[in-house]
DNA sequence: AAAGTAACACGGACCGTCTCGTCTCAACTG
DNA sequence: CAGTTGAGACGAGACGGTCCGTGTTACTTT
């Protein structure tokens, strides 16, 4: 039934400009300052644009956040062969970015973004617990890690793992190298040595 | 010096009534939906009133947080000297909160509160990860469960294990009988049997 | 022609500030 | 002790903003 229609086709143009504007506004001064007339405005677009093609500001970041075009893109999981090594990385490369004064706010807003978008909140998790697939490295690992189990629930792990980083944010509490330390610890069992 | 001053003191059924009505719109239509005018209309109060005493609605839910009016009471950690069954009952009842419909949505609303603004991102992790001082049950625990070593790092274990639930709910992931199994594993180890 | 676009007008919600007139209470006065 | 004064909290609501989401118009592209 495919039939074609005519008229001119959606402009990629006013799609790819509105994302960027979305991103840097969303960057410079966080979500709850994020406003449609903003976007439009930076992006050079009418609202009527916007409204067109997205429901909400939040579907907008959900879209700049599958694009990749939210989160610093070092994030991901360095894989050396020695888990305890790469989670170590990875831990202060997230404690690196939360202390780079927008780092933290950063973050902040894209958990505010994700209370009121499942999508964002699906997509967070994703880009974080399931980072390179961490559960995977995980139970790799449980071959050498003595105190991690064969049958452990790795999921979960990962999900904890991120899930204190989070809470971390929201209670304002620094990440210092102990602290990642004791996090290892709670995950993967104490360090051997 | 401490001269006192003449003029009448602060209304304390303003301040109740104010806070009561913020609880309620809070509870009703969740965070975002708060709003001062609505608050000081339904507290039956002046908005300068509320403007005198607090700096901003996250101010005003603070304080609602801090007296208890928010969160539902039962969510305190039962000690039967089983720390496995105790966290099981405990989650459970997490679980149960956050399959009431208005759970999700509540625990949500409290996230975004807390993203912009620390005192309630801390309240909130105290209310949740030092309820009833867990850290301090597992270091207790410790000395039962054969996988909880007795230098365990048992604050970041409670962090890890509420910051578990909070990605959850920011996932919109269900919370079952299984996940709960499992995340208790990754907290205490593998149950014994 | 049909459909996407930029631009802009519009009513509505809520913001935070401000001013009004009223009321309460401690300090002062006779 | 009785009356007065004055600071300050109070309810009410007007005000100029910002942002929302929708509607309209005129131009451009296919």
């Amino acid at each position: 039934m495919a039939q074609s229609r005519s008229g001119p086709v959606r402009s990629e143009a006013a799609r790819r400009s509105i994302l960027t504007a979305a991103a840097q506004i969303f960057a410079e001064r966080g979500y709850d300052h994020l406003t449609i007339e903003g976007i439009a405005a930076r992006a050079g677009v009418g609202k009527q644009t916007i409204y067109r093609w997205w429901s909400s500001k939040s579907d907008i970041v959900a879209e700049c956040l599958l694009e990749g075009a939210l989160l610093p893109g070092q994030l991901s999981l360095p894989d050396t062969g020695d888990i305890r090594h790469d989670l170590t990385a990875w831990l202060r490369a997230i404690a690196a970015v939360m202390d780079s004064e927008s780092g933290q706010p950063l973050i902040r807003s894209l958990i505010a973004a994700a209370t009121e978008n499942a999508e964002i909140g699906r997509r967070l998790r994703d880009s974080l617990a399931d980072a390179d697939s961490l559960a995977d490295r995980l139970r790799v690992a449980a071959g050498t890690e003595p105190n991690l189990a064969a049958e452990a629930p790795f999921t979960e792990l990962s999900e904890a793992l991120v899930g204190a980083i989070l809470l971390r944010v929201l209670s304002r509490s620094p990440m210092d190298d102990a602290v990642i330390d004791r996090l290892l610890a709670a995950i993967l069992g104490p360090a051997a040595g």
